[in-house]
DNA sequence: AAACCGGGGAG
DNA sequence: CTCCCAGGTTT
C-alpha cells in the first residue's frame, strides 16, 4: 500500500505529537465539552494565536452554558467583535439555549444529536465527542483535509461531493482505536505546524515517508484549489449623523445576510436615497452632509464600497429619535457588536470631528490607515471616485 | 490579489 | 441532494 499502514500513520503522528505538538493551549488544559465547542468554532475561522484571547475573555465572561444562554445576544457579538464570521457567534448563542431545554440540560454526547444544534456539524461534533470525550470519530477541518489530500495525492479540488465523501473516508480509515483525543490533537497541529498551506516542512514531517505527494512532487499543489470567479463590486451610501460630536446614531441590521445582528449607520443603495433621508428626519435646514473617502471592504464574493457621509448635527437641530437605534458614543461604547469598517469609519469621523486626523509621531495611528492606508496587507482600503 | 474555511440554507 | 454564501486573515 502506498500510504503506508493505518497503525503506521497514527503512531507515527502521535510519537512526533509527543514530542512536538502543542499541548497546553487553554482550552487542552480542562477539554470540558463547552470549552472544546466554544474553541472549536472559533477555531474555524481564525489562526491558534488570534483565537487564544479570544477564548480566554470569551470563557471568562461566559464559563458555562448557562451564562452563555442567558446572556444578551449584544454582548455575546461585542466579544466576538473582531473576529468575522458572526453568524457562528448568534449560532453558539441559540444552541446554548437549546441546549438547556434539552433533557439533562447539557451537550448531547452523540454524534447525531450534537449534528441538531445550529452551528454544530460532523467535524465540529466530532472533535468535540473526540477531544472532550475520547469517542472515536473522525473529523474533517481543514487541516485534516490538507494533510489527507497530500498523503494520498489526492488531485481533485476537496469541495467537490466524491472528494469530500472520499476524504470522510480516509480520515475514518485513519482514526485510531486508542488515544483519540491525543491522535485528533496531532492530525490538527501536523497540518498548522507542518503540512502547512505554503512551504510546508516536509523535512520533518512524521509522514514523509509515505506521503503520495512527496513523492510524486506535487505538495505545493495540494489539494488542488477552486477554480476562479471574478468577483463583483457593490456600493453602499453609509450616513454617520453626529450628535454632539461623538455620539453617533446606529440601528441594528437584521439577523439575516451580512453583518447579521451587528450595529451599522443608517445605509442606502445610492445618494438620492440618503439625501432623501437626511432631509425627511433633520429637514432642509441642514449643513450639506460631508464626504469622506469612499472605502472599499473585499469579501470572497464581492468587493463592498462603502460610501460614508457625515452629516453634523447643530445643537439646536430637531431631535428625531427613531424606535430601535442608539446614540453610539466613543468615550462610552456600548457593548454591541460592530463589523470592521464601521468600527474604523465612526472612529474616523468622531476624531475628525475633534480635529485629531494628523498622524502620530510613531505613525501608529490606526485612524490614518483606515483613510490612507500604506500597509500593503490592509483589506479596507480608500479608493477614489 | 487571491485563497481560505465548516456549516446553513437555497435551489 | 448539490451549490453557493459569509468575512477577517494569510500568503
Amino acid at each position: 500500500m502506498k500510504g503506508g499502514t493505518k497503525s503506521g500513520f497514527a503512531v507515527r503522528l502521535l510519537q512526533w505529537y509527543e514530542r512536538h505538538g502543542r499541548r497546553h493551549l487553554p482550552w487542552q488544559v480542562d477539554p470540558t465539552p463547552y470549552r472544546v465547542w466554544i474553541s472549536e468554532v472559533m477555531l474555524q475561522q481564525t489562526q491558534v494565536d488570534t483565537v487564544v484571547p479570544y477564548f480566554e475573555r470569551f470563557i471568562a465572561r461566559f464559563p458555562d452554558v448557562e451564562s452563555l444562554a442567558s446572556a444578551s445576544l449584544d454582548e455575546v457579538l461585542h466579544l466576538w467583535s473582531g473576529l468575522g464570521y458572526y453568524a457562528r457567534a448568534r449560532n453558539l448563542h441559540r444552541a446554548a439555549g437549546l441546549v438547556l431545554r434539552l433533557p439533562g440540560g447539557k451537550l448531547p454526547d452523540a454524534l447525531r444529536g450534537l449534528m441538531t444544534l445550529p452551528g454544530i456539524g460532523r467535524s465540529t461534533a466530532g472533535a468535540i465527542l473526540a477531544l472532550a470525550h475520547g469517542q472515536r470519530h473522525p473529523i474533517l477541518d481543514g487541516n485534516v483535509k490538507r494533510v489527507l489530500a497530500r498523503f494520498y495525492c489526492l488531485r481533485e479540488w476537496p469541495g467537490g461531493a466524491e472528494t469530500s465523501a472520499r476524504l470522510w473516508q480516509l480520515a475514518d480509515d485513519c482514526t485510531p482505536t486508542e488515544r483519540i483525543a491525543d491522535y485528533t490533537q496531532a492530525i490538527m497541529d501536523l497540518g498548522a505546524t507542518i503540512c502547512t498551506r505554503a512551504n510546508p516542512a516536509c523535512g520533518h514531517c512524521p509522514l514523509n515517508a509515505d506521503c503520495g505527494a512527496l513523492a510524486a512532487g506535487c505538495v505545493d499543489d495540494l489539494p488542488a484549489r477552486r477554480a476562479h470567479t471574478a468577483r463583483p463590486l457593490r456600493r453602499t451610501h453609509m450616513v454617520f449623523v453626529l450628535r454632539h460630536g461623538n455620539e453617533v446614531l446606529l440601528r441594528q441590521r437584521a439577523a439575516q445576510g451580512i453583518w447579521g445582528g451587528l450595529w451599522a449607520p443608517p445605509e442606502f443603495p445610492g445618494e438620492d436615497a440618503a439625501r432623501a433621508w437626511c432631509v425627511s428626519m433633520y429637514g432642509t435646514a441642514l449643513p450639506e452632509p460631508q464626504r469622506l473617502p469612499a472605502l472599499r471592504h473585499s469579501f470572497t464574493h464581492f468587493d463592498l464600497d462603502i460610501e460614508p457621509w457625515v452629516l453634523r448635527l447643530p445643537r439646536d437641530s430637531v431631535r428625531v429619535e427613531e424606535p430601535g437605534s442608539v446614540w453610539y458614543m466613543l468615550q462610552a461604547p456600548l457593548s454591541i457588536g460592530l463589523a470592521t469598517p464601521v468600527r474604523r469609519l465612526i472612529e474616523l469621523c468622531a476624531a475628525d470631528d475633534q480635529g485629531m486626523i494628523q498622524e502620530s509621531a510613531d505613525g501608529k495611528n490606526g485612524l490614518l490607515r483606515a483613510a490612507r492606508p500604506r500597509s500593503g496587507r490592509a483589506r479596507s482600503r480608500a479608493v477614489s471616485g
